[in-house]
DNA sequence: GTTGAGCGTT
């Protein structure tokens, strides 16, 4: 029983999901699931691994049949140590499709009714004064968080998995980061061709439009084809022979790599 | 080998 998220959401109409912080980045949910299983009906544990390394987040979910069950697992392994590290037990507040959830319970599958289709709100999530207040116990304890010897290296944890550029964002960007983990990886990749050490490479002529449509080259600027003698390098090379042997078509291959 | 805010997959 070792591939809870491997099959994807088995059934969550009538589970309580719970939502585990804290643990660690090589606690799986074989590790979590005999421990919660203990305190209740354990129907589904998750835990979300990163896209591209693969490495758990650091949280996990774990779905109990009851909610009694589930309440009684929050309130018993909350704070437990696990594999040396104090988790944090408590329910899930929002869905795996930004649901809404009640005490751990889902309501609705997806509230797409009108326009709005699965935009999850980005609500401010970040240290909710509300929530500390159920989550408090637990802090009370002794959470012995790495914070306070850092200052701004606390950063270059969130940033280890994007940190190839995200150094320039707004002080107050990283605590609303929410859920564009993913968002930020696909639009740094798609700068990931600009990047040059050289900061004298960029020839920034006052005199040259920035204009993008200006960049157009004037090779095939001539709509009446008469430049075309201009820019016959090499006939032969288009020969029909030259071609099949190729086999390649013309046009630029479409490969949208990313 | 590492890190530590927060809410999820086929």
């Amino acid at each position: 029983m070792s591939h809870f998220g491997r099959s994807g959401p088995p059934d969550i109409k009538d589970t309580y999901s719970l939502l585990v912080l804290n643990v660690t980045f090589r606690t799986t949910a074989d590790d979590l699931f005999p421990l919660f299983d203990k305190y209740g009906k354990v129907v589904d544990v998750f835990i979300p691994r990163d896209r591209r390394t693969g490495d758990s987040r650091g949280f996990a979910f774990v779905r109990y049949k009851y909610q009694d069950e589930a309440q009684k697992a929050v309130e018993k392994l909350d704070g437990r140590v696990v594999d040396g590290r104090e988790i944090m037990v408590r329910f899930a507040k929002y869905g795996p499709n930004a649901e809404r959830i009640d005490k751990g319970r889902i309501l609705e599958p997806v509230q797409r009714t009108k326009g709005r289709s699965r935009s999850r709100s980005p609500r401010p999530r970040h240290r909710d004064h509300r929530d500390k207040d159920s989550r408090r116990r637990s802090r009370s304890r002794s959470r012995s968080r790495s914070k306070g010897r850092y200052d701004r290296d606390q950063y270059r944890g969130r940033d280890r998995d994007n940190r190839h550029r995200s150094r320039s964002r707004s002080p107050d960007y990283h605590k609303g980061r929410g859920r564009g983990k993913y968002d930020e990886d696909r639009r740094s990749r798609s700068r990931s061709h600009g990047r040059s050490a050289s900061p004298a490479r960029r020839s920034p002529s006052p005199r040259r439009s920035p204009s993008p449509r200006r960049i157009t080259p004037p090779r095939d600027a001539s709509p009446d084809g008469r430049n075309h003698k201009d820019r016959s390098p090499t006939p032969k090379s288009i020969s029909p022979r030259g071609r099949r042997a190729g086999s390649r078509s013309p046009l630029p291959r479409s490969d949208a790599d990313d």
